[in-house]
DNA sequence: CAAACCGGAATTTTT
DNA sequence: TTCCGGTTTG
């Protein structure tokens, strides 16, 4: 426990107190600072909300808040508490902080909800429940201690999918639930009730505790322990919390009892002053339990008059921010925000409807070339999209045309497999209770430990009470040996490693378990071994960053910033389940980057192309039934608009291939909710056919661009699309691209043809009607020369 | 124990 | 269509 007197905080007890600060406005902190964020920076010690828009300069803000709050002795580096919900996001303000001032970072709580919470944990273990040596379960582990559970209990997968009873457990932490607190209004609810005090059992049996557990139980330990409770608040002065808005009910709770909140609603006048930071029109994760209503509760209940408001951007031209503004003025549930700049129109967003996904793939990366030939970097251009399955269409088309291109999303690096495994044995030394770690591992490579014997091991365990490990003796025959032997070679790793450097004590576990010799033999093995050596480097690098010591060997206990002790091991595993690695090792940096627009939040590109635009997509079909799904799905697309600086395409295809077949899509209705003349269609605009006044797809017409040479393709896209296999109707083959003549709607021109045979349908424009789908087979359509 | 086979599901994601 | 997880088979 530390101390409860420490001299935290503020300087006039720490006796570092310095020399009045200079308040002035000119003060090199403030400089170049515009009204609202010097409003922000150097508000007196008050709670606040700061409503940043996308490219506001919010980690500036936050950043020089906090330095400021340093350099005028306002409070000392163990007064502040900035909370986050990325490591990125952590890490970034940390950077930019030791770059305005030099400071000892140790001492300051700067990280992500769950890495404080964790702090919290590992120094009051004791008075939260749990054992020095708990360990953290990520997602997959869950999952599977869950399914272990369901087995347990006799429940099959039919009655309840572990998915289903996971999401139920992670929702209710999530909203502060035990399951004491739950009523049970069905039988399916009371089963999962029922699972979810099981599965608590069995965590804190085995001395795991999920991500949501981290938070629940810290927020528990301040809740039911006064003394604690007080002394944090009294230590933190100054509490920030950036993006706010994705904070869930349990993060708000917490943060209004650190803030002195002794019950519901009512503060402790103690002082502190909490600054939140965030845009309700940015909130795109509701899904996980993120909740927009926290900032106006915010508002009521901290008593807030105005919040300040960040509506200069510093990132995106005129033509884009008034799109975005236009799109988000759709949303009813709004706090109120319009951005500005100050950058200029620039140029219009073009839009482009093609025929099908593969068009549109085909499209872009035309695209992209032409930027490329125009000098912009290739890290500087961002194809987005709405869901992960979108992303292969493009992947080929730019695999094909030899666009380098990098993908985001997929495994991180502590989730590979090998990783994971090589953590299990790791777990272990640590904490040989770890049940899914044991399972994980107990036959992994394989030592002749079969289903039976893991099923027997299990059940002796379950009726002696005790933990896999500790019930291997129960076992009989050939498996029990296997067993006994399995956890005698974890006893011999375990001693072998406590006199080693971390990295000789993750290479030497590597060695003894099997696991390299097992993927030497493996003819896919190179790229795990690989990994597997890359976790030995990652381990080194840690011991070296977190200042453990080159030489400390891997039991000696060490000092934290509070004073804690813990031991490099317990480290690195805390590490690795909090910090889950990059997406993949960059293969290239010059390379174009594919995302989700969720992943794109918080990036920003020179040009950005927005794809499948089309309804039931882009806004997604689930989301619809969600509550404020729709509102959601836009703030959404606000996200995805406001990622470009310069340029900014919007794409969408008639025809997409989903789940195997082809859907025949119509056109985003946020397309209809943008600004007109901000848009420049670059395919005939819907509705209008070819009599239009030619609108169009060629240079002469586009906008001009003030900031970067224009020069684009400016393809007509059906007809620059790659030929697609002729289907023969009524013997003449009909082409996308060709122009064609129909006796009732007349010329026109084919912009797709799709499926074969007798079901074979173009897609053709006429100049008079419009564009039509017709049947080839009963359609008299005939190609024009 | 690995390969082969079948059925079902397929937004979004960090910790 | 593709991917995953589960089961069956060699």
């Amino acid at each position: 426990m530390p101390r409860m007197n420490d001299a935290l905080a503020w300087p006039q007890e720490g006796g570092d107190a310095r020399a009045a600060p200079a308040l002035s406005p000119d003060h090199p902190l403030l400089r170049g600072l515009n009204p609202e964020q010097l409003a922000a920076v150097t508000l007196p010690p008050r709670h606040a909300l700061v409503l940043a828009g996308a490219g506001s300069g919010k980690t500036r803000v936050l950043t020089t808040r906090i330095a400021w709050l340093l350099a005028t002795g306002q409070v000392g580096p163990g007064g502040v508490l900035a909370v986050t919900f990325t490591n990125k996001a952590a890490r970034e303000m940390l950077t930019r902080l030791t770059a305005m001032l030099p400071l000892n970072v140790r001492g300051m709580w700067i990280g992500t909800f769950h890495g404080l919470c964790h702090r919290l944990l590992r120094a009051h273990h004791a008075s939260a429940g749990l054992p020095a040596t708990f360990q953290i379960l990520d997602t997959q582990d869950q999952l599977s201690a869950v399914k272990r559970l369901l087995k347990a209990a006799g429940v099959d997968e039919e009655r309840l999918a572990s998915k289903e009873l996971q999401a139920f457990i992670n929702h209710a932490k999530e909203d502060g639930l035990r399951p004491h607190d739950l009523v049970p209004r069905d039988p399916h609810t009371r089963l999962k009730i029922e699972l979810y005090q099981r599965y608590e059992e069995q965590c804190q049996r085995e001395g795991v505790v999920d991500f949501g557990e981290l938070m629940l139980r810290s927020y528990e330990l301040l809740r039911d322990h006064r003394p604690l409770r007080e002394h944090y608040q009294r230590r933190f002065r100054h509490i920030l919390i950036d993006e706010f808005q994705d904070t869930n009910r349990l993060q708000y709770a917490w943060l209004k009892l650190l803030a002195g909140e002794v019950e519901d609603g009512r503060f402790l006048p103690c002082g502190n002053a909490v600054m939140a930071v965030g845009d309700d029109d940015q909130s795109i994760y509701a899904f996980r339990g993120a909740r927009v209503g926290n900032m106006a509760d915010f508002v009521r209940e901290f008593g807030i008059e105005a919040p300040i408001k960040l509506e200069q951007n510093y990132r995106s031209v005129g033509h884009v921010l008034r799109a975005a503004n236009h799109l988000i003025e759709h949303n009813r549930q709004r706090l109120g925000k319009r951005l500005r700049t100050e950058r200029g129109d620039g140029e219009p967003l073009r839009v482009v409807e093609l025929a099908s996904d593969f068009e549109e793939a085909q499209w872009v990366v035309e695209e992209i070339r032409q930027l490329l030939r125009d000098g912009v970097p290739a890290h500087e251009i961002a194809v987005l999209y709405r869901s992960n399955a979108q992303s292969r269409a493009l992947e080929g088309a730019l695999f094909q045309a030899g666009v380098p291109y990098r993908v985001w999303g997929g495994l991180r690096f502590f989730e590979r497999a090998e990783v994971k495994h090589a953590l299990a044995y790791l777990r272990l030394l640590d904490n040989p209770r770890d049940d899914t770690s044991f399972l994980r591992v107990v036959n992994f490579p394989p030592r002749g430990i079969g289903a039976r014997t893991v099923e027997q091991l299990q059940q002796a365990a379950r009726e002696a009470g005790c933990a896999l490990a500790d019930a291997v003796t129960l076992v009989g025959g050939r498996g029990g040996a296997a067993l006994t032997a399995f956890v005698a070679q974890l006893d011999v790793m375990r001693e072998r490693g406590a006199g080693l450097a971390l990295a000789d004590l993750v290479r030497t576990v590597l060695d003894d378990s099997g696991l390299l010799a097992h993927y030497r033999g493996e003819r896919d093995g190179a790229e795990r071994i690989e990994n597997l050596e890359e976790l030995v480097a990652a381990a080194h690098a840690f011991v070296q960053q977190e200042g453990f010591g080159r030489d400390a060997p891997g039991a000696a206990p060490v000092a934290d910033a509070d004073g804690e002790t813990t031991s490099p091991l317990a480290a690195f595993l805390t590490h690795a389940a909090l910090e889950s690695g990059d997406h993949q090792a960059q293969a290239g940096q010059e390379a174009v980057q594919l995302m989700t627009v969720h992943a794109a939040k918080g990036l920003e590109f020179d040009a950005v192309f927005i794809t499948g635009l089309e309804e039931g997509l882009f806004p997604h079909e689930n989301s619809l039934t969600a509550h404020d799904g729709l509102e959601e799905e836009r703030r959404l697309m606000y996200v995805a608009i406001t990622r470009a600086r310069q340029r900014l395409y919007l794409t969408w295809a008639q025809t997409r291939m989903f789940h195997g077949s082809t859907r025949y899509h119509i056109p985003s209705r946020f397309l209809d909710e943008l600004p007109a003349d901000s848009l420049q269609w670059l395919s005939p605009p819907r509705g209008r056919g070819w009599g239009a006044p030619q609108p169009a797809w060629g240079r002469s017409a586009l906008g001009q661009d003030d900031v970067r040479p224009a020069g684009l393709a400016g393809l007509p896209p059906a007809a620059a699309a790659a030929p697609q296999a002729p289907v023969s109707a009524a013997g003449a083959a009909i082409r996308t691209g060709m122009a064609v003549f129909h006796p009732k709607f007349g010329e026109g021109q084919v912009l797709a043809v799709e499926g074969r045979g007798a079901d074979a349908r173009a897609h053709v424009h006429f100049r008079r009607h419009g564009p039509k789908w017709l049947a080839l087979a009963v359609a008299r359509l005939t190609p024009v020369e």
